[in-house]
RNA sequence: GGAAGGUUAGCUCAGUUGGGAGAGCAUCUGCCUUACAAGCAGAGGGUCACAGGUUCGAGCCCUGUACUUUCCACCA
């Protein structure tokens, strides 16, 4: 007894269970077959911050449409799982627990006691999310699970750190960073979101020393003044050249700076003199090493005035910034005030604003490690998709800085250095040292943790065992398809080319295929401050994961954003539906055995219907193939989609039923087409909709044991049913034609008539004919030579002139105009076809493939002319 | 300041080497036609932002304009 497919489509019901289902059997687990060639994803690690947001799921379905696709066709699939430590972001969010739950900083818990936290949590949200990523059906290898911070990626780190150091790549350096005062750590400059703010630009007086007059100073943040060690001017600049060398003397503080020549300055802009603060701005700090100036810090850590503030010391620094400026106006030293709006960076984890200042932090040195990474998109070896996204990474990487890599955190990759207090030595280790080789003193180990995308940049490799050379490495590295985010392609795409190519010699992927962004549905940007946010897991809950998987497939290029809405989803559900619904009436007239269902129709047995849908069929998975090789899955879906519903469901299907319902020979080879074409549907749609697709498939006779790991359909290039489908495209136009009339006069499809038609298609319409008589309700088909009653609706179609008797509900007026209409538009079509077929430019030089095809367009209209004519004598 | 994208039906968006403008949703009409009302059959609705150009032919290629989104850089 064949299995039976519940009444309703509930993919609560069976999600789950299929899962578990193809987790025993071992289905994710890459095809051990040396044979078969190597195809393999890493997932872009997500954060253990929290749970999956649209996005994942966005980025998790493509990857598992690829992925499912190449397993099908029979490469040797890997998709290797993860999850990424994201340093800054976790420590704030156990911070932020700690900190209400218990009214504790980490201070108070301590390094090693905040850390069990961290882990704690790590682990918590890791099984989330593996959870998540489960219901939305990720076919990933679970048995490769990583993690940024697991013993083989944290070896991977400490391999890397040390030979980019002992190649002088890495270095430390007191340098001008950007620093958050909230999370107290070093931002690298992708960390660092730039945001408008309204502000001022505080013009001030700065006294010269022995002279009566002034220079007038122009800032954004007054504060910054108490580090002022020059002011600068453009030594071409003819308006401000007799100051350079005269001495400045520093409201408030009183302390005397030089004025000096930068071409740094702007000629022409603002008071032509700008104050040079070398620890506090990162341009100042380059004009302070041309000219040797000393570098006052005037902020401690958390943003107060340090000493230097002089009387301002412990405020805040916009605290300062107020009281500041309120002296220098009561003292005269403030020329004037304008609002002026500017771009101010913030952290791009708490949003407060960053402030830069010199610090000793450790550095990568970019440029030699940029050169191949540019070359190797350049030159091919490395493709983005869409191509336009390259652009945006030449651009970062042609104008790449030095690389802060050293974070002031607790969580994450604490640098392999090793300082001896006793003789200042420093020792950088792959492993932990204790003793110093040079004085035998106490060696203790850097505070600092690295960037967290230090980490994911080594992902593609140490995922797959690097250091050590596994058998993983071997055979799937390099990985084939990077897919991710355009708003992380400086953050961790361009860090993984170059790391690649730098430690393993080896490019990590060959494409970058890359996504927008989940939006709302008002386009917004979900986010938790909006509450907009939509969570993929809910949406499951209440439509299936498959529906959600279609929505965020479906009608969206390559690249591009895209608005996640209640439509979308409601329609992606409802499709699954009408493919359950078909599923289950073909279920339930297959009473034949299995053997038999699965058995292929000989050429003579097949029907025209069959003959075409077995050909538009096989169109279907060359134009699927093609566009899933071309990473335009949303495309290769809509054709599937429009196959499933228009073609198969809407003409096939119901075409097939007479067949059905008699029985017979005839019957069992429809039956037959049936279980082939649904099966190829059901196939192709695999990769977008793995549930209900296994769910069906092995209901249906079906030959191998999952639907995950049968053959993906293959285009047969013999298979050519050209007449056949013309045929049966015309008895299309027959009935859609009828269909209209009848709708246009409200006729109900109970009210049979019968069908007259004048045709040169007998055999056609002799073929077709029950077809016809279910599809445009009529009660029999009368072929003749001609037909000239006056009660009747006449229709003209290429494939003759149809009239049926509907006497009672004509209105000939409304028909005269009907039929007018139609000839001017017929006409029309005609003219233009005509003046373009007498285009001499035309005809000799577009292909010829297109000037037939237009002039059989051209027969056809004057055909369909013709006919109109006739019908429109009769109603004279 | 530099760069990239968008502008197509009421809404959201497709449109794959240039060859008679599409889908989903919404709207209107008629249908419980023995898989499906989460459905069926019809219908209406677009100067493809604007202006030039290339071409026999442009939604698609080129130039410019307008509006808009995003990224990068950032002048005190």
């Amino acid at each position: 007894m064949r299995k039976e497919l519940a009444k309703n489509y509930a993919p609560k019901e069976f999600e789950g269970r299929i899962y578990e289902d193809w987790c025993n059997k071992g289905y994710f687990k890459p095809d051990t077959d040396e044979k078969k060639k190597p195809f393999s994803i890493v997932i872009p690690p997500p954060n253990v911050t929290g749970q999956l947001h649209m996005g994942h799921a966005l980025d998790e379905t493509l990857q598992d449409v690829l992925v499912r696709t190449k397993r099908m066709q029979g490469y040797s699939t890997l998709w290797v799982p993860g999850t990424d430590h994201a340093g800054i972001a976790t420590q704030i969010k156990v911070e932020e627990r700690l900190r209400v739950d218990e009214g504790l900083s980490r201070y108070d818990l301590g390094r090693d006691k905040f850390l069990e936290r961290v882990w704690a949590w790590k682990d918590s949200y890791e099984e989330r999310i593996t959870g998540q990523l489960k219901k939305l059906g990720a076919s990933c290898d679970w048995s490769r699970q990583r993690f940024t911070m697991d013993e083989g990626c944290s070896r991977a780190v400490r391999e890397v750190f040390v030979n980019l150091y002992d190649k002088g790549l890495i270095y430390r350096g007191h340098r001008i960073i950007n620093w958050c005062p909230r999370c107290l750590t070093a931002l690298s400059d992708t960390e660092v979101e730039y945001k408008d703010q309204p502000g001022f630009f505080w013009h001030i007086k700065y006294p010269i020393k022995g002279e009566e007059g002034y220079v007038e100073i122009a800032t954004t943040r007054p504060e910054t003044m108490f580090g002022d060690t020059a002011v600068a001017v453009n030594p071409e600049d003819e308006a401000t050249k007799h100051l350079i060398g005269k001495t400045l003397i520093l409201p408030i503080v009183g302390r005397e700076i030089p004025v000096i020549a930068d071409d740094y300055v702007e000629i022409g802009f603002g008071t032509g003199c700008v104050k040079i603060t070398p620890a506090h701005d990162p341009n100042d700090f380059l004009v302070g090493q041309r000219h040797n100036l000393e570098q006052i810090k005037v902020m401690n850590d958390d943003a107060t005035m340090n000493a230097y503030a002089g009387k301002y010391e412990g405020m805040d620094r916009y605290a300062c910034r107020k009281a500041l400026v309120a002296d220098l106006e009561a003292e005269g030293y403030l020329v004037k005030t304008e609002p002026h709006d500017h771009n101010v960076g913030t952290c791009y984890r708490c949003g407060t604003t960053v402030e830069p200042l010199t610090s000793d932090q450790w550095f990568v040195k970019m440029k030699p490690l940029a050169e191949p990474a540019i070359k190797a998109v350049e030159s091919g070896d490395i493709r983005f998709v869409p191509e336009r996204f390259s652009k945006n990474y030449f651009n970062w990487m042609n104008n790449i800085l030095d690389w802060c890599i050293s974070r002031q955190l607790w969580w994450g990759h604490r640098i392999p250095a090793f300082y001896c207090d006793a003789c200042g030595n420093m020792e950088v280790s792959k492993t932990d040292l204790e003793i110093c080789p040079k004085c035998g003193g106490v060696l203790r180990q850097e505070e600092d943790v690295l960037d967290t995308w230090f980490s994911s940049a080594l992902w593609p490799f140490s995922t797959l065992g690097w250091p050590d050379k596994t058998a993983d490495l071997e055979r799937y590295y390099p990985t084939d398809t990077l897919v991710t985010g355009y708003d992380i392609i400086t953050f961790w795409v361009s860090r993984m080319i170059f790391s690649g190519l730098e430690h393993m010699d080896m490019k990590p992927f060959s494409t970058v295929f890359i996504h927008g962004l989940v939006r709302d549905a008002q386009g917004r940007k979900m986010s938790k401050s909006l509450g907009n946010g939509i969570d993929p897991l809910k949406v499951i809950e209440e439509y299936g994961a498959d529906a959600l998987r279609f929505a965020l497939a479906t009608g969206n290029a390559p690249g591009n954003d895209m608005r996640f809405s209640d439509e979308k989803i409601e329609s992606a559900r409802n499709f699954a539906n009408k493919l359950w619904n078909a599923s289950r009436f073909l279920l339930m007239n297959l009473t034949e055995e299995d053997g038999e269902l699965l058995k292929s129709p000989s050429d003579s047995e097949l029907a025209i219907e069959d003959k075409w849908i077995l050909s538009k069929l096989n169109t279907l998975v060359k134009t699927v193939s093609e566009n899933i090789d071309n990473y335009e899955l949303g495309v290769a879906l809509a054709e599937i989609y429009s196959f499933t519903w228009d073609t198969f469901c809407d003409w096939y299907i119901e075409m097939a039923k007479s067949r059905i319902f008699e029985g017979g020979a005839p019957a069992l080879t429809a039956k037959r087409v049936l279980v082939k074409v649904l099966t190829g549907i059901l196939k192709l749609l695999h990769p977008y909709m793995p549930f209900i697709t296994e769910e069906i498939y092995q209901a249906l006779p079906h030959e191998s044991e999952s639907i995950m790991i049968s053959d993906y359909p293959v285009f047969d290039a013999a298979l050519d049913y050209a007449e056949e489908c013309l045929d049966v495209e015309r008895i299309i136009g027959t009935v859609t034609a009828i269909r209209a009339r009848r709708a246009e006069m409200n006729v109900p499809p109970s009210k049979k008539a019968k069908l007259y038609a004048v045709t040169k298609y007998e055999d056609t319409f002799k073929r077709a004919e029950k077809i016809l008589v279910k599809l445009a309700s009529v009660s029999e088909l009368i072929i003749t030579d001609s037909y000239d009653t006056d009660d009747t609706v006449m229709i003209a179609t290429d494939a003759g002139r149809l009239y049926i008797p509907l006497s009672e509900v004509i209105d000939f007026e409304k028909e005269r105009a009907r039929l007018s209409a139609e000839m001017k538009k017929n006409d029309a079509e005609i003219e233009r076809i005509e003046k373009k077929l007498s285009n001499e430019g035309f005809v000799s030089k577009a292909p010829a493939a297109v000037i037939d095809g237009e002039r059989a367009k051209l027969k056809k209209y004057l055909e369909v002319r013709e006919s109109l004519t006739a019908a429109l004598e009769r109603l004279k």
